[in-house]
DNA sequence: GCGCCATGTTCTACATTGTAGAATACACGG
DNA sequence: CCGTGTATTCTACAATGTAGAACATGGCGC
């Protein structure tokens, strides 16, 4: 389990969502923000498969919230979670890198 | 099929793998292009799952090679592929902007 | 020519990730 | 208290990712 596996594309996306809403990510939250950012519906289920799976991979952990109102499961990204992050996008760069996409010529 | 679903991690990664080897891009050297790239043993089968995947859905095609020794299953990304591969790189770049990793404060 | 080796592909089986939507919980306004 | 909107959990399944054995084929030494 010496997790070097590269994260999927969901997994990525909802990494990023948590951060992006700052310290107040919750499900709903974070299926509101995807689908704000990439124009496409997501299934709530989908987000909370994947928040569990996060945080049994540690890079994701959770907490009740204490408010006053009705109390919601908070998330927040480790730090293993952010290097997942950078490793992921560093490979991609190396990935990309020398790629251009105006290559595409004859093929149909 | 109206194919708006993102693009996988490793599918992202074969496509790119093909275009960086140009017209010579065949299983075993996609395989060997992943694995320098991004330093990741990469099992075969992987790969050509994917690449049958990814031709199923009209994003590479492949003919075999005609040259004088043995002939090889020879793989292209196609238009569709090219713009399946910029748009799942647009979607990450949206999804990345505003993000600093450096503020992976006290979370453990 | 034959057998062996290296290279390349196909196949089978399974694990992980992604998707969908129904069921459930629960605070609040009326 | 009952409906409503918000939030979460659960169940079931589809798509993607992984692993490695089996199979094919051409080059080469002998």
């Amino acid at each position: 389990m010496s997790d070097d596996a590269p994260l999927g594309t969901f997994e990525e996306q909802v990494l990023l969502a948590i951060l992006r809403t700052g310290a107040d990510a919750f499900g709903m939250s974070v299926r509101r923000e995807i689908e704000e950012v990439t124009g496409r519906a997501v299934a709530i289920g989908a987000v909370y498969a994947t928040l569990d799976r996060l945080e049994a991979k540690r890079l994701v952990r959770s907490f009740r919230s204490s408010g006053d109102g009705r109390s919601r499961r908070m998330f927040a990204v480790t730090r293993a979670g952010a290097r997942a992050l950078a490793a992921s996008r560093a490979m991609r760069d190396r990935l990309w890198r020398g790629i251009n996409l105006l290559e595409l010529g004859g093929e149909h």
